[in-house]
DNA sequence: ACTGAAAATCTACGCTC
DNA sequence: GAGCGTAGATTTTCAGT
């Protein structure tokens, strides 16, 4: 189904969203817990084919999942900072230990692996400025793969909370 | 209300979160759709009690929204990339609307506005490697108060989905 | 993709502790 | 004030078309 949907009833695009399942996506980023019905009057739709939609963008793995933002304060991480990473050597298995370990580091949102001068980025979420020096001397300093690091504490995060399609590349 | 949550009700916690409240946000974190009920019966209260917590997380600014997280390949984002940028003069005039301006731009899906060596991170998802190229020859080479920017290719993320209280900083 | 009806859920409110 | 149970309103879900 997935498949045939590439063709027809998809206004031109290649992939297989078309203008309501892009509407869909559009809608469930900004408010995932509206109800289908909501979602169904929005779109102009019947609830039961909207809900149809969603479980198959959910089936096709478009729609990865539903999570509640939650602000930082409120978990005592009130500062934010990103650290590049440059590990030694360079190889598959420094590489995919560093990253397991320290994706698993509470302090640690996320872990970007990078090409080019930095291997790792670590954006990491504490309570304070103290925490952050105790983080990096403690979890970092100490790794004996790590040829280096650079912290930048982050004043301030525009993010944008619906991310929509671009055109094909075609 | 808020303020006299401060000292009873909380395990010892100085923030208005207790494990009730902490378990909740967790649960949430990880699926926004499911029912109240299914929440409740996880938390072995009754749904009007879980309702009424969610919605004081809520009243409080603890819960800010719930959005469903997209398959970047669905949105035509294959490629992602971190760029840093230098800004100059660096007064507050400039930052504010170089963040402004960028942060508007399809292509970013986030802006960190940093202390140290660099002034902007920005998290750009692009359809592929050309179009990288192009955002950065379009974007950024032209404006006048760049002074530098280095693009990073992200190879791989890993994401914390859920993220946890960290303990009083005390 | 819609309609309709049964099952499940939501949620306001009065109650207890 | 926090949590609970109930009942009426709403929503979800799935035939059948």
């Amino acid at each position: 189904m997935a498949i045939s949907r590439t063709f027809d009833q998809n206004q031109g695009r290649i992939s297989g969203v078309d203008e309501l399942d892009a509407e869909i996506i559009r809608l469930l980023q900004t408010d995932a817990r509206q109800s289908n019905r909501e979602l169904a009057r929005a779109l102009g739709v019947a609830p039961s084919t909207c809900l149809e939609r969603v479980r198959a963008l959910t089936r096709r793995g478009v729609i990865r999942g539903y999570h509640a933002e939650i602000d930082h304060a409120a978990l005592n991480r009130s500062v934010q900072a990103m650290v590049s990473v440059q590990v030694r050597p360079l190889s598959r298995a420094v590489i995919e230990s560093f990253k397991d370990s320290v994706s698993r580091l509470p302090q640690v949102l996320s872990v970007f692996v990078l090409a080019g001068g930095d291997d790792f980025l670590l954006h990491v979420a504490v309570q304070d400025l103290d925490h952050l020096h105790g983080f990096l001397l403690d979890q970092l300093s100490q790794r004996r793969e790590i040829a280096g690091f650079r912290t930048s504490v982050i004043f301030q995060r525009v993010q944008n909370s619906v991310i929509s399609r671009l055109p094909d590349p075609a």
